[in-house]
DNA sequence: AACAATGTTGACAACGTTGTCAAGCTTTGG
DNA sequence: CCAAAGCTTGACAACGTTGTCAACATTGTT
């Protein structure tokens, strides 16, 4: 079975190769009923151009990196699945590389996938975006990117983040309206830059109601259900029980909740737990787990979006390549009236 | 920045490009001298080849797909992952391609991706390893293909798999030597054929040991967490309630674990529980779920070894490229004496 | 009606690599 | 020592597409 090139087209269509070409990247100049055989042919044919004679000839290469230190956790499946999409509809494609700071070597790991592959753009997660090093390898490389969720972008890369201060916070005003006073907070690491703007927020929405925020009741966790269980223990343990628990996010307050269920407290009726993230087991969990969605795939596809705008490619430094995206606060089983 | 081409290489180390090309691909007919001298300038020059230039020219993508239903699923990750490592390891690159069969028109994007990519290969994982359709995509674009776990691999399709009889037999008789009787086992769903060999291998444990299976012990799940929830609620109301329970995957098993702290009974000390797949989630449990550990990332990493080798491109049908892995039960803290 | 501006088209040469093939070397065997 | 066989090397032409640019056709302006 002979593959159909852009030559065949041509012939069969009575134009040009050119002008095949022209028609399949909807550029301008060409006469109407022209570009309207030519599609006929095509689709007569199945014709698709070959992405690397493509790449080769216009030095794009349709393809654009997703970098990620952990490919393995649910946050990076969604993140790569939004990107995934968004790439389809672009007709992009997508290349996934892990990238192990700890691992030496990864720096030529980076250029070699950016300089054999000619990647158009790369998205960058957390926490490897904020790496300086590797941001500089991009740079050298001329490489556009955007970063998701960075601590501080800094100029001339992209970046798409939520409201990390603003959605503890309305979350702690949430409780507060369901007649909590003492509430209790499970921070994430610090090496974590997004846990530490969860936390403003949740201070903020204290202070603002005019309460003080017990420092023993505020306790440092590392992301893991484990650390849930043990500091659900601690706060438990306080003289004065808190009647909600706001963690940073949900494996920690999925640890608190079973802690809780543990001794016997009933969630919601005598404690109320809430998260952030949204992943899948916290709505598999029972009561299910109130929390924040954090809107990772749809930062994703706006990622690409930006990648993919050709003025971005210009001027990359133009605030239109910040953007911050909504997040939604769901809510659940594992929350009630103090 | 301009970049370096072989041409580069060629003038700086003397020789002409095709030389060159040589050493980069490790071919025979170089003077070791002149190999050495080549690589060092390789080197010094940092020069690496474009990938679409040779993918032109050789008509190899160096370019491997994997495809796959659910890209945001744990397994999913999991797979991905493997394969990614190897196909590091071998130079090539992992296109992920995401696959609705519930949406009419996923032909003519999965004969895009083929004709417009020209992969060198194809990665199936299950459920869509089983669909001929797809299948018969592969083998009209001439594209070889590894299927991952498939009920029954056709001819000339490549696979990998595990025995799932065998594992869940272990299981079962790991169970019996506990000194548990009565064994309850909640199914998976029907369409999934490995869960059909699980029951397999249960049933055959109990035969074994001269028991009898009573079929009010087994249910059959979607392998929802939820639906774990439910049976195991079914399960601990039966006359005679099991001591252990078997379920067919980790979801459910821990669902199941749920509704028994739910009710106050003790896992493991009132009631043994097992899962299958060694999901994240049955190591963030409490007590850990003692299940079976599937090899998927070795499994799509043999994938990619398999689709790698020049011979399976010739003689797809060879039995050396349908290879079974092996195993490992993970005995955690949900299993105890009886 | 003449001229300028603008729109449409295709010839041709890249893009950077590898396949083919033939030429010039070595080595081997008699 | 010579012919045959094998090894090493490079010239050249693909691979399939798009960028450049010049030619030609059409439209608008005066």
């Amino acid at each position: 079975m002979k593959t159909v090139t852009i030559k065949d087209v041509a012939a069969r269509a009575g134009v040009s190769p050119k002008t095949v070409s022209r028609v399949i990247n909807g550029e301008d100049h060409v006469r109407p009923e022209i570009r309207e055989a030519v599609q006929r042919v095509v689709a007569e044919l199945n014709y698709r151009p070959n992405a690397f004679a493509r790449s080769l000839s216009s030095s794009r290469s349709y393809l654009l990196g997703l970098f990620i230190d952990d490919p393995v956790s649910g946050y990076a499946a969604e993140v790569q699945h939004g990107a995934l999409l968004q790439c389809r509809e672009r007709s992009y494609h997508l290349v996934v590389e892990p990238v192990d700071l700890g691992r030496s070597g990864w720096q030529e790991q980076v250029r070699g996938s950016l300089s054999s592959l000619r990647l158009d753009g790369a998205i960058v997660v957390p926490p490897i975006c904020d790496d300086g090093e590797l941001l500089s390898i991009f740079d050298e490389a001329g490489v556009p990117h955007v970063l998701i969720a960075p601590s501080h972008p800094p100029e001339g890369s992209g970046a798409v983040w939520m409201d990390d201060r603003a959605a503890a916070r309305e979350m702690a005003e949430y409780l507060l309206s369901l007649g909590h006073r003492r509430i209790a907070f499970i921070q994430g690491p610090e090496s974590h830059s997004a846990s530490a703007r969860r936390e403003e927020g949740f201070r903020a929405a204290l202070h603002h109601a005019g309460l003080e925020v017990d420092d023993r009741a505020v306790l440092r966790g590392d992301f893991s259900f484990r650390s849930g269980l043990e500091l659900g223990e601690v706060l438990l343990d306080l003289p004065e029980a808190p009647s909600a628990i706001f963690a940073c996010n949900d494996d920690m307050a999925l640890g608190a909740m079973i802690t809780a269920m543990k001794r016997g407290i009933a969630v919601p009726d005598a404690l109320s737990i809430c998260g952030f993230d949204d992943v899948a087991s916290s709505r598999a969990a029972w009561p299910q787990i109130t929390t924040i969605r954090q809107p990772n795939a749809e930062m994703a596809a706006a990622a690409v979006d930006i990648l993919v705008d050709p003025v971005f490619r210009k001027d990359s430094a133009h605030p239109a390549f910040r953007l911050m995206l909504a997040h939604a606060m769901i809510v659940r089983g594992s929350t009630g009236p103090a």
